[in-house]
RNA sequence: GCCCAGGUGGUGGAACUGGUAUACACGCAGGACUUAAAAUCCUGUGGCUGCAAAGCCAUGCGGGUUCGAUUCCCGCCCUGGGCACCA
């Protein structure tokens, strides 16, 4: 008998999985079909870190379950490759980001593959590939030709140490979310996606797929659609009108005053030649400052000034509202002005500090606080507020009158009905060398001519990809442009249209280029005639169940739900597909240090897969990371617990390599032993896996080893394994196929000893039978007005009033039933009797 | 402030649809084996009182509904994640 190995036998599998191709997914098969995916990694030069494994084994037991259940499941791997981390490498050593992500891309994947994971690596996609990066671009293309992607001067959000352009996600409080440094607003032509043109689709599809709720109100919270009005407004002594956007119009009667923000462009036409033209453009340019440092504190700085102009006779209502210019003017949502009033809190403050009359039309039923109301004391808002003005919607609900005004205001003809959405246009364009060459040139020429309306001209299909350039300097430049405006020999290019001299775009895509579209690339990694064929994605579109990490919920999530829904219009995919493109997507929690903090270099608490699987071996790995706790919440490493599941290993393999043994030299006999146990295993572990409650599955599994209260009622224990003794070979062999989703390795190994030559995993998934997957002898507590006096045992069907009367047999009962009067009785078939005295 | 999770032993956590709270694992204590240690195996292990039998108290806090509440309702407190001047 030798003992368990993993150092020995992990090899040895993974190699003759690798020779016999056992996860490839053929792309004809008369099974169904069934397509799992985890999040494709960055290559970072750190290696794999163990958070990996969390979400790649969680999706591998489903992979290699639904294989035995008769599925052709396709399980690929690759590579988001493009970004910042190898580029900065270059920056200091000045080794080609190409060279560190071949290199990385290799560790990577000699790490995966220690693993044992069921991924079918003849479909690798990496997105530095120009092979793969051609139909980034062609994506790119598309969006251009039908008007999704567009050139705009944005205020970006820019990051002074990374010298990038950022979009608005990648800020987080104010800083960058890769370097954490400061980040300052600055004015630059961009790429930008329209995104916002499928706000409506990206919230309503939610609706036709499961996502777990989180992801999907996170979503619909980012997308943050709102309905109101816009309301037509015109400015006194001036021939200029404009509209502002009012999503809570009910108390449009209270609007005494318009405020506009400090970058808008409206503000410079309203004072230009008055005498208040100077004081505002200096208030204008403080507040830019401020903002862009982000050292903006609204509560305490929000500031205005006014100026000098008014709207006139608002909505008719011969009122003119005072114009001031506010800090907590938004220039990005609705039109960039509001009507303001009493009812909105940021404007009764702000109306507060700068002394600007207020007029209250809506009242609390309560007279104390509505004469507050009234004298302007508080701040006012609620649903049962009853509105005073206008005559026509007097004595109506604050929440009732919204659509009768909203209707009342679209009939007069002062607004119409209007969509707003915090989601913006999605910003394409990065000043950096280590992405995807944006496919466009720009021909003075033509624009000339008219051939192009602002110089801009796509790369024609038939030349892409536009490979990236070597460069030797990676340095992006203080002047915002990428390092490949320095290869004049590649910049400078001839004009599709014309013929004529032109330049080419040097800004690259950001790296959710490459992830936007990967998974539909794995149905057809080497196609180079599209982008994959129509038929195969067909038979493998939509994905039928993403697991991946939350941080993603409102980038590459959405952004890869938006592109897919482009295809798909454009029948780039093929309608037979469905509108969206995961069916099914979940979300793990994040495993933290051993302290509980997130693992990080510089708190030195990274734990090494590399070293567990050397130390614990893989399977042990897998098993502990799906044992840790729940799959969805973050947790801290604990080596301790991987010590427990190693130990849970050896056992495993030194019972069933004994028996294996034993049975060669028949000193053991097979016989049924009518274990109820196993059935009841089988349907939790099956039913867990669905639902990734992996961790009470291993806990299921140890407990059909050890048995209950450490007797299994299946297997011989390890001191009555000498002669002649009995197993259930029937049991045991259920037992290891449903381990081996977890432990594959030393599944495989012990299944060979045990005599079978094939894989373990070319088995049919184990079925229960229900009737005896339920307990036959039950413990009924017996309680008395719920409080439990004590338990028998009894069979599990037992009828009302045979365990009413075994109950009162007891002793203890009688003890607590003596001289009372039992007013009622509960019977819980199964569970529980309580005398109700 | 708003949205979403969550709060259970010394630790990670379990508990069906309102029905035995603490499964499984770690840790700890004791024992077996050993010259010894490690490993392994066995036993015990929520708290308090008690020699014991037994009893009482325990799922963040305070109420409520119920024969019975970790689970449902109301009001708080705390932790984590997301959004945050969105008119």
């Amino acid at each position: 008998m030798s003992n368990y190995d993993p150092q020995k036998i992990e090899p040895k599998w993974q190699q003759y999985w690798d020779k016999n191709n056992s996860f490839a997914a053929p792309d004809k098969s008369a099974k169904p079909k069934f397509y799992c995916l985890i999040e494709f990694p960055y290559p970072s030069a750190e290696g794999l870190h163990v958070g990996h494994p969390r979400s790649y084994t969680a999706l591998d037991i489903l992979a290699r379950k639904r294989r035995m259940q008769g599925y052709n499941v396709l399980y690929p791997i690759g590579f988001d490759a493009f970004g910042l981390p190898s580029e900065n490498y270059a920056i200091k050593t000045g080794i080609q980001p190409a060279i560190t992500t071949e290199k990385n891309i290799a560790t990577f994947s000699r790490q995966l593959k220690t693993l044992g994971l069921s991924f079918d690596w003849q479909r690798q996609v990496v997105t530095t590939d120009p092979k793969y990066y051609k139909w980034t671009q062609w994506i790119f293309l598309q969006m251009y030709k039908h008007g999704l992607a567009y050139k705009a001067k944005m205020a970006i959000n820019w990051c002074l140490s990374c010298k990038i352009g950022l979009a608005n996600e990648e800020v987080v409080a104010g800083k960058c979310e890769r370097c954490g440094g400061e980040v300052e607003q600055r004015e630059k032509e961009q790429w930008m996606l329209k995104i916002t043109k499928y706000a409506d689709r990206l919230i309503e599809d939610l609706d036709t797929v499961d996502y777990l709720e989180r992801i999907k109100a996170q979503q619909i919270n980012w997308i943050g659609r709102s309905e109101g009005v816009n309301l037509k407004n015109k400015i006194k002594d001036l021939n200029i009108e404009f509209e502002v956007y009012d999503s809570i119009p009910q108390t449009f009667m209270a609007q005494t005053f318009t405020v506009i923000a400090p970058e808008h462009p409206l503000v410079e036409k309203l004072v230009k030649g008055t005498k208040y033209e100077k004081e505002v453009l200096e208030f204008v340019e403080k507040i830019k400052k401020k903002k862009a440092q982000n050292k903006f504190d609204i509560e305490k700085e929000m500031e205005g000034i006014f100026t000098g102009r008014y709207v006139e006779n608002y909505l008719g209502i011969g009122r003119d509202l005072p114009i001031w210019v506010a800090s907590y003017a938004l220039a990005d949502y609705g039109t960039g002005i509001v009507n303001c009033s009493v009812h909105d809190e940021r404007d009764y403050a702000f109306a507060k500090k700068y002394d600007i009359p207020l007029h209250p039309v809506l009242f609390p039923q309560d007279q104390e606080l509505a004469k507050k109301v009234k004298n302007l004391e508080v701040f006012y808002r609620q649903p049962d507020g009853i509105l005073e003005e206008p005559g026509q919607f007097k004595g109506m609900r604050w929440d009732t009158a919204r659509e009768p005004v909203i209707n009342y205001l679209d009939s007069k003809g002062f607004g119409k009905r209007a969509v707003n959405y915090k989601l913006r246009d999605w910003v394409f364009s990065r000043q950096r060398y280590w992405g995807e060459p944006i496919p466009m040139v720009y021909c003075e020429n033509c624009k000339k001519t008219g051939a192009s309306v602002d110089g801009w001209i796509p790369v024609p299909e038939k030349d892409l990809p536009v490979e990236l350039p070597q460069v030797k300097n990676y340095e992006p430049t203080d002047n915002g442009e990428s390092p490949l405006a320095a290869i004049t020999d590649w910049v400078n290019t001839k004009c599709p249209i014309c013929g004529g001299p032109a330049k080419r775009e040097t800004d690259t895509m950001p790296n959710w280029a490459g992830s936007n579209w990967y998974f539909l690339r794995y149905t057809d990694p080497h196609n180079n005639k599209a982008l994959a064929d129509d038929k195969k994605l067909e038979y493998w579109t939509p994905v039928d169940w993403y697991n991946g990490g939350m941080e993603h919920t409102t980038l590459h999530l959405l952004y890869s739900r938006f592109v897919y829904k482009f295809l798909y219009d454009i029948g780039a995919v093929p309608k037979k597909c469905g509108p969206e493109p995961y069916k099914k997507r979940t979300s793990h929690g994040m495993i933290l240090g051993e302290g509980g903090e997130k693992m990080s270099k510089s708190r030195g608490n990274v734990i090494n897969p590399d070293q567990v699987v050397k130390e614990y071996g893989a399977d042990t790995l897998r098993l502990y990371e799906m044992f840790m706790g729940p799959f969805d919440q973050a947790i801290p490493w604990d080596t301790k617990g991987v010590v427990g599941v190693r130990r849970f290993l050896d056992r495993v393999y030194k019972v069933v390599s004994r028996i294996a043994e034993d049975l060669k030299k028949s000193e053991i006999r097979n016989q049924n032993l009518e274990s109820r146990l196993i059935h009841r295993t089988i349907k939790k572990v099956s039913a867990d896996i669905e639902t990734q409650d992996y961790n009470t599955a291993v806990s299921a599994l140890m407990i059909q080893f050890n048995g209950v209260d450490g007797n299994p009622d299946w297997r011989p224990k390890i001191e009555e394994m000498k002669g002649d003794y009995f197993c259930d070979i029937n049991a045991l062999k259920n037992f290891l196929k449903i381990l081996s989703p977890f432990a594959p390795h030393i599944c495989e190994e012990l299944w060979q000893m045990l005599g079978y030559k094939e894989s373990i995993f070319k088995e049919a998934w184990p079925t229960y039978d229900d009737s005896l997957a339920k307990e036959e002898e039950i413990e009924l507590v017996i309680q008395i007005n719920g409080k439990i006096r004590d338990k028998i045992k009894v069979p599990a069907d037992i009828t009302e009033q045979l365990a009413e009367r075994t109950a009162l047999e007891s002793e203890k009962v009688t003890k607590y039933l003596a001289d009372k009067t039992v007013k009622n009785v509960i019977f819980v078939p199964g569970r529980l009797i309580n005398f109700v005295i």
